[in-house]
RNA sequence: GCCCCCUUAGCUCAGUCGGUUAGAGCGACGGACUGUUAAUCCGCAGGUCCCAGGUUCAAGUCCUGGAGGGGGCGCCA
């Protein structure tokens, strides 16, 4: 018996062999022609069938979903779709599929919506299969591109005993009876019977941790799930998530800046070189998806032409009070048009001010830096004053893209013990808590700069999709954590 | 957390001013078909109009509440 071979290998096979291959049926038609699918990639494989060979009971039981192995011979194909199909010689039924129950009828073209209902279904269909596969890409290419510079891959704790890392709402993890917790004399909870000894959560961010191991290995990342809390309800947030923090020693903002460039171009190069079909099915969904908008919602660009333009130009750096002088004399502006007009210096910025920086103003990515330091974590470098802005800023920086808003925020970190601690004082944040951090400060600190990439939202702008939703297998959001 | 929209057949959607028996395409099912490409052709079945109240002679259609879904904003990656 012949090896099993995958759909994508047998296009370049040789013809006139014989092969083994398991799929699932996507079409049958003419009672002849079996359109099979492996996942191995977007292509079908043709199988004929040879009714004079096949069992009736057999041919019956092709039916859309089906899953099925096949022994046959490659032949030049004799029709015109395809280069080679395979003469099926022998054809067993390996799972049945039950063509009035089965949801998914891909010639119903179900919505995005629909199949989201059904995570458990939508692999096998064209564009969540595209869409996985080029996830995959993007998450091998990253630690392929860390890799290569020499980083050190840190695993940093799902669960952690630190709550002070502020970068959102956390989830409790605990084994303790939440309908009869022990208690202390004072009616609060008694976490020292907690199974860790102490309340813990799941983390926000492994950023602290990373910082702990850059300050000996000189260049680490994460790249593991996190979780927030938050009641976020958008197209671009995840109660689950997975991130990337890279972090490294000696580096200050403009390294930063460079790296995060670097890598977000690297990693959209590799999905160009080894994506592309998936690529390209993606943009004619997208391009077919485009037809029934207004004109004027038309992008400019086809999702792999929008890729390379990312590719070809340099991100657009300013700082936030140069941002601020653009806003400020943008026409959406002096019209009344933004539903938060830029007034002064220190007021953040709302995403409609982000999305017209990016898509109106520069129309290309965005590197933003030295925020107000109001309105940024403690962990960021305070910078010198500088003559023309108006108040005290940090060595921040976020990374804007068309379509998505913030892909990466990141900063120079404080190195300095006694500005951290007082900048920790200010936002009421316990250094006694977090001395395990302030370690590293009291003990060879040196500069260092990081940042997160949020995976998810590199996904989206790579795939072209709307919906973070839809870019992770099975997604995690308020009210709904089904499979 | 706030604001807006949607929910009709398995899927995608029509359904006019509140008026008789609720419609289409696709899918499914039955049949034909040995070169199809979202195959095609013929035939047939398929409905808790999201749920609960209310208004009305009469509700898929109007009102109130709820559930589910979508979009925008905020929080951020």
């Amino acid at each position: 018996m012949a090896k099993r071979i995958r759909v994508k290998d047998i296009f370049s096979a040789a013809t006139s062999q014989n092969y083994k291959v398991m799929g699932w049926v996507r079409t049958f038609r003419n009672n002849q022609f079996i359109a099979l699918n492996d996942g191995s990639c977007l292509a079908n494989l043709q199988v004929v069938v040879d009714n004079d060979k096949t069992d009736a009971d057999i041919i019956r039981r092709i039916t859309t979903g089906a899953g099925i192995m096949i022994d046959g011979k490659l032949i030049e194909s004799q029709g015109k779709g395809q280069t080679v199909e395979l003469l099926a010689e022998n054809i067993t039924i390996l799972g049945d599929c039950d063509p009035e129950t089965y949801p998914i009828q891909l010639k119903n073209r179900p919505s995005l919506e629909y199949l989201r209902e059904i995570a458990h279904l939508r692999f096998r269909t064209n564009a969540f299969s595209a869409i996985f596969r080029v996830r995959h890409a993007l998450s091998y290419g990253i630690h392929k591109f860390f890799n290569d510079r020499h980083f050190v891959n840190i695993h940093s704790p799902i669960i952690t005993g630190s709550d002070a890392e502020g970068a959102g709402e956390m989830f409790q993890v605990t084994t303790l009876d939440i309908n009869n917790p022990p208690k202390n004399e004072d009616g609060s909870i008694n976490y020292k019977e907690d199974f860790f000894g102490k309340a813990t959560n799941l983390t926000v961010s492994g950023q602290l941790e990373a910082e702990l191991a850059a300050l000996a290995l000189s260049n680490v990342y994460t790249f593991g799930p996190t979780f927030r809390a938050e009641n976020s309800n958008t197209t671009r947030h995840l109660a689950e998530f997975w991130m990337i923090e890279p972090e490294v020693a000696f580096n200050d903002l403009h390294d930063n800046m460079d790296l995060a460039e670097d890598m977000l171009k690297y990693l959209i190069q590799y999905v160009l070189d080894h994506c592309a079909e998936d690529l390209a099915f993606l943009e004619q969904r997208l391009m077919d998806d485009e037809k029934t908008k207004p004109q004027a919602e038309r992008s400019e660009m086809s999702l792999i032409e929008k890729l390379k333009f990312c590719l070809e130009h340099p991100f657009e750096r300013l700082t936030y009070t140069e941002a601020i002088e653009i806003l400020k004399n943008s026409t959406p502006n002096k019209k009344g048009k933004f539903q938060y007009p830029i007034e002064k210096w220190g007021a953040d910025l709302q995403s409609e001010h982000e999305r017209y920086l990016v898509e109106k103003h520069f129309k290309k990515p965005v590197i933003l830096t030295n925020y107000p330091a109001a309105i940024k974590a403690f962990y960021m470098r305070q910078d010198d004053p500088k003559e023309g802005v108006p108040g005290p800023t940090v060595s921040a920086m976020d990374i804007l893209f068309p379509g998505i808003g913030e892909i990466i925020g990141g900063s120079q970190r404080e190195e300095r013990y006694d500005l951290l601690v007082r900048r920790m004082d200010e936002m009421h944040i316990p250094a006694e808590e977090m001395s395990w951090f302030l370690d590293t400060r009291r003990f060879g600190s040196v500069p260092h700069a990081g940042f997160g990439l949020g995976f998810e939202r590199l996904v989206l702008f790579v795939t072209g999709m709307t919906n973070i939703r839809d870019v992770i297998p099975f997604p995690r959001f308020p009210g709904n954590a089904e499979f």
